[in-house]
This record gives C-alpha cells, sequence and structure tokens, in this order.
DNA sequence: ATTATTGCAAAAGTTTTGCATGCCG
DNA sequence: CGGCATGCAAAACTTTTGCAATAAT
C-alpha cells in the first residue's frame, strides 16, 4: 500500500507551483532548502512515481537530463539549443497537430505493420529563446 | 580542413542503408563487423560530426540512449515503450503538424514573451509496436 | 610534413539500486 | 509492529574527452 511521505507532497508541491521545467538536479537543490537531507535518490524515485502515476510528466529535450512537467495535460513544448531551458507551448495540442491525419498516417501505410497503438503525441520546438539571442 | 575517414565514411553508409532507428551502440556492434577495431569513441565522434553537418539526424526517445536516423528530412518517429525502438512515421511532417498554427501559438501569446525564433519541430508518438504486443 | 582522425582508456554526467534506518498506518 | 519510503553511497549506463599513434592531404 502506498504510503505518505513528505518528500514526495513537498516534490509534487515545488512541482506544481511553477511553470517552468526543471531536472532532478533543480529540485533537488529548491528541495533542499526545506529538507535539508532530502537526497537526490530519492528525488528520482519520487519522479519517477509520480510520472508512472500521470501525475507529472518527464520531458526529453535531447540534451542533458531530463525535464519535470507538473501539468500533465498534453501540450507541446518549447527548447532553448541554447541554454536548454524548456517552455510550455500556449494552446491545447488539437490546435498543433493534425491528430486525425497522423492516426491515419499510422492506419494506411507502412508503419501499420508495426504499430500497435498509439498512446500519446509529444511535440517539441527547437530554437533560441530571448535571452540566449541578445 | 575536413579528411575523409574510412570509419566516418562507413558509419554514414551504414545508417543510409538502413531504415530503422539504431542507438550509437548498435552501431558500434555492426561497424566492428568490417572494421575490427572501430572504436566507441570514434562512433560517437562521428554521430555528432554528421549531426552537427545535418546530414544525419539523433532522435531522443527519453528512455535509454539516443537513436540515430539516416534521413535528416522532417518527419515524425514512432517509439515503442515496451522495446525501446524507433519507426518512422510516412507523411511528411506538414500532414501531421500545424505549422501555421504552431508559428501563430509561438508569436500571439505568453510563449512570444520568451521564443526568439524557431529552427525546427519534432513530433514523437508513444506506444506499442505489434512484436511487443503479441 | 602537417594535421585531422583514430583507438584506447579514463573521466564525466545522469540515473538507478542495495541496504540499513526511519516513518507511516 | 510490519512494510513502504528514505538517506547514503556505490554501481550502472551513456557519452565525452585526453593523449599518443595513425592515416589523409
Amino acid at each position: 500500500m502506498k504510503k505518505y511521505s513528505k518528500q514526495r507532497e513537498a516534490l509534487l508541491q515545488e512541482l506544481k507551483s511553477r511553470r517552468d521545467h526543471p531536472t532532478a538536479e533543480d529540485l533537488y537543490i529548491k528541495l533542499r532548502e526545506t529538507i535539508p537531507n532530502y537526497s537526490l535518490g530519492t528525488v528520482y524515485r519520487n519522479l519517477a512515481d509520480l510520472t508512472a502515476e500521470g501525475v507529472i510528466m518527464k520531458i526529453a529535450t535531447g540534451t542533458g537530463p531530463e525535464h519535470y512537467d507538473g501539468f500533465p495535460e498534453p501540450h507541446g513544448h518549447f527548447t532553448c539549443t541554447c541554454c536548454n531551458k524548456v517552455f510550455d507551448l500556449k494552446g491545447t495540442q488539437e490546435q498543433h497537430v493534425d491528430m486525425p491525419a497522423i492516426l491515419k498516417s499510422v492506419e494506411n501505410n507502412e508503419a501499420s505493420d508495426v504499430i500497435s497503438s498509439v498512446d500519446e503525441i509529444r511535440i517539441m520546438l527547437y530554437g533560441k529563446c530571448k535571452t540566449c539571442n541578445e
């Protein structure tokens, strides 16, 4: 049975209180301010648990460590290729991605030989943020 | 000045000859069949060079090592969350993603405070492949 | 000859894990 | 109490890097 823990709760609170997309290390540093011996292993364990539960989401940028998002509702992201920060794309996923076209693409061609089911679609933009461009 | 090398050439040939999306390790094992002391460091160096040149592309799945694609023209991918294999989505990116909507989303809202320029859009589906579903 | 590229091994960066201890129910 | 979660440190995994040797121009 799943038990309450101060550490998991604090991690979730922290992620829900911010709109940026910190890494495990970022969270570790921040959480240690209030729970001084919060360990990095526990940060990773709790991030994995919460991600598996679908309460938070993991974001892969393709460079460096993973980032985490406290709001798992599907939406696109933007990664700055200079500073590696991740930002939310506003608007719903449906405004960005042509779902029916993708599902049709999956059903009607080569990919259908291989794909059994689709659970999730992620979209990532890459470019430069304003801060890095100065 | 850039010099020819048997190793880089073989790596590019290998990637161009297949439609799957091997990892550095996969390529290392394969290339050693013909160049027995091809080193893993060199595989990584050549993958980085070719990616920087835009001749191949790197694919992040969010789990395990990076994968590589010999065909860098923009197109979507599918990752099996069971075996971690990556497959191409058929069709062009424009058939899957609503570019104008995304650019508008970038220009007209919160994200525009932060995004200076967009260079690339990547789309990744997650689900189960037929082999894993058996 | 000059210098880019390699092989090898060591190091670096990120994430996972084993185990004894502590805390929740 | 019994068992899940934690802290800590070691290990695992992926990628990068230093350096002497090799190969391309």
